[in-house]
DNA sequence: TATGAATGAGTATTCATTCAT
DNA sequence: CATGAATGAATACTCATTCAT
């Protein structure tokens, strides 16, 4: 019975793999399920028996990945670290997980805005939930005293999102390197560093621009 | 002559408008050409009379709002003010330029991805110089010493490009009133500004968060 | 008033030749009216101004052109000389009237083929008239001895259509010069002359295959 | 497998037989795909699992029958009999095929030339085939002192394609029954055999216009 | 479960024809 | 008479989905 589960399961990934490699390629709309099921290798009906329409491929896509990274993020913010390290991390994070998987940036960037009705209906929640997460994170930096307190967290958790978005979009579009993507995280990173210290703050506070790892605030 | 042409671009305008009220409430691949020309009041085959086809349409909004973005902002790269203000500006221009079009705005963050050749083909140059003329302001910034210049400039541009992107779509995922973007962005541009300065800059320097336009840094 | 008759005329023929044109280079289905038009220097409305619809105007070149055959094989048909004569006459007027107009043979011999409703109520009156005067012509030939009278006139006027299509057919599909197709003809008069002799016919009957012009059998 | 083909089979054939009866009523261009799929009682879509496109329905029909009719020109061209029981038998052949099938006989004598580029890139070669054949059915006769040779073998052999196909359309357009065209069909044989006789040949050579089948000249 | 042949709803685009100028 | 912009009906073809095997 598990062992049957498991079969499903990797045959369910097979189809998604495909899948997430023909969106890359032909966008969404323009992906034939014929081409997925012959890049998996099963046959056209088989898809059927593990989704129930093409929409339903994309949006498992979008929702096994955003669980995934909304679980990572809730460690991080969770963690024990200092709010400017759990930003820091949660870029990393982000960024790090496409080593090797510019197709799913591609369905990432691109793909998932390609339905309107997908986009509002499906992806919002946990589209929300991701923003929930990061302006808790900039909330408790706040309220710690360790990050500037004018910015409304949600609206810095938005731009976060963007950045990292824009960030990852012209890396699809381009055809560099993972590195310099990681690179550009790290740029970010203490942008936000910088621009999150309190204004004003005690005269005598450190102002590197980017502390070490692990160092919390106070 | 001059009357004929002008009656050409009013009614090719009016295509146009129509086109973007239903791109947005449809999306690009959903929204049917019939709708499209009973929204602007013409008949179906009239469309063809100023569009080569659908993709057309979705290009020719594009360029249209794109030659005009990237337009000002070479005004504002030009003009004399300081590097920070015109950052500013320019996160001023591109969310105040939607005041009374969310359609619009929908088209842009939504449904200019819908088609990976489109994207590819027609957008990424203009997306290109859009993205040049915010690195340059960035690394002239930089010369002058008014910016930090341990950031690429052009990872700031596409992080910049990002963060109102998601912006602009929050705004239009939610229902928000216009203002709301507006603030939002003068968060952003604070966010920039602090994140921006020189790193441990003259310790006597003056660090209020938002200088007063028109108050060149030196 | 007659000179404005002389005009509409003038500008008729201009849209047949105009059409002749496109229809032997597009065929009928595949010639556009705009085309017909740029080619005739009218505009598209224009021609509706001549010609009832785009079926009228295929009608009318080959109403025009059949009449014009008619007419002169009525003339053969009464004319005095030998029934053998009279054959040969008219396989030459009909592919005389070809020198020049290969595109004209195109839209005979192809292009009116191109609508079976149009072949059917159109074209097979006068297509009738045609095979009629042909058989009258071979019976009148039987009935004075010259032709043998085993053969029924009707079929032999079919055949006769038939064979001169065929050559025409074969010289519009190859791009051969106008007197190959004169050859052909004569080739093909000859055969009909012989085989057209009264079979058994008096022993001492000349059987010269190809009898002077004008000299009368009896 | 074999059985996987045969049902394949069977139903190709069943749809070019839909497609001929339709094509005879209306024409190709004024042929639905709808009307042909109801006709052959599939589905729309089901066509295209057959056929490329709608040309290629009209291609198959006309290759079918153009290679079985020039497989048995080629057995009768090689038969050991006399040229002019060839030239018989062809023209029986033609016309015989076509006893219970007015249809077929319509799309061959119409439709055929209903496309220009279909005419010119596909029907051409199977048609210079056909003339080969005959051509050389003529040659040979005239090479064995049975036929005049006088006459240029692909001249006659057009003329005689042309001969039939005159004979065809005009049954077509009439509503007769085959037996009057099998009839016709004779008539135009003997003609032949008659027209074909070298001429003053020996004086004592046997005049009779139609040698009993099996009868070589030699 | 898996298959892939069959289905048939759905749509961008064309182009003959009209008619206001 | 002449124009050519506007019309909108009409259709081949595609492709997600189903279902008999």
């Amino acid at each position: 019975m598990q062992q049957l589960t498991d079969k499903r399961s990797r045959k369910r990934e097979k189809i998604l793999r495909a899948a997430i490699k023909v969106f890359a390629r032909k966008g969404f709309y323009s992906a034939r399920i014929k081409e997925i099921a012959h890049t998996a290798k099963v046959a056209d009906g088989t898809i059927y028996l593990y989704f129930k329409n093409k929409d339903d491929i994309l949006i498992s896509i979008f929702a096994d990945r955003m669980d995934a990274l909304n679980g990572k993020m809730l460690e991080i913010a969770e963690s024990r670290v200092s709010s400017a390290v759990k930003v820091r991390r949660i870029i990393e994070l982000q960024l790090g997980n496409l080593r090797g998987h510019r197709d799913l940036a591609e369905v990432i960037t691109i793909n998932l805005r390609q339905s309107n009705r997908f986009l509002k209906q499906y992806a919002a929640p946990r589209f929300n939930h991701y923003l929930d997460i990061m302006a808790r994170i900039v909330r408790e930096g706040q309220e710690q005293g360790e990050f500037e307190s004018a910015y409304p967290p949600r609206v810095l958790a938005c731009a976060l999102f963007g950045a990292l978005d824009g960030l990852m979009l012209t890396w699809v579009l381009g055809s560099r390197e993972h590195q310099r993507l990681m690179r550009a995280g790290r740029s970010v990173s203490e942008l936000m560093a910088r621009g999150l210290e309190p204004a004003g703050g005690g005269a005598g506070a450190p102002r590197r621009a980017f502390r070490r790892e692990g160092s919390s605030r106070r």
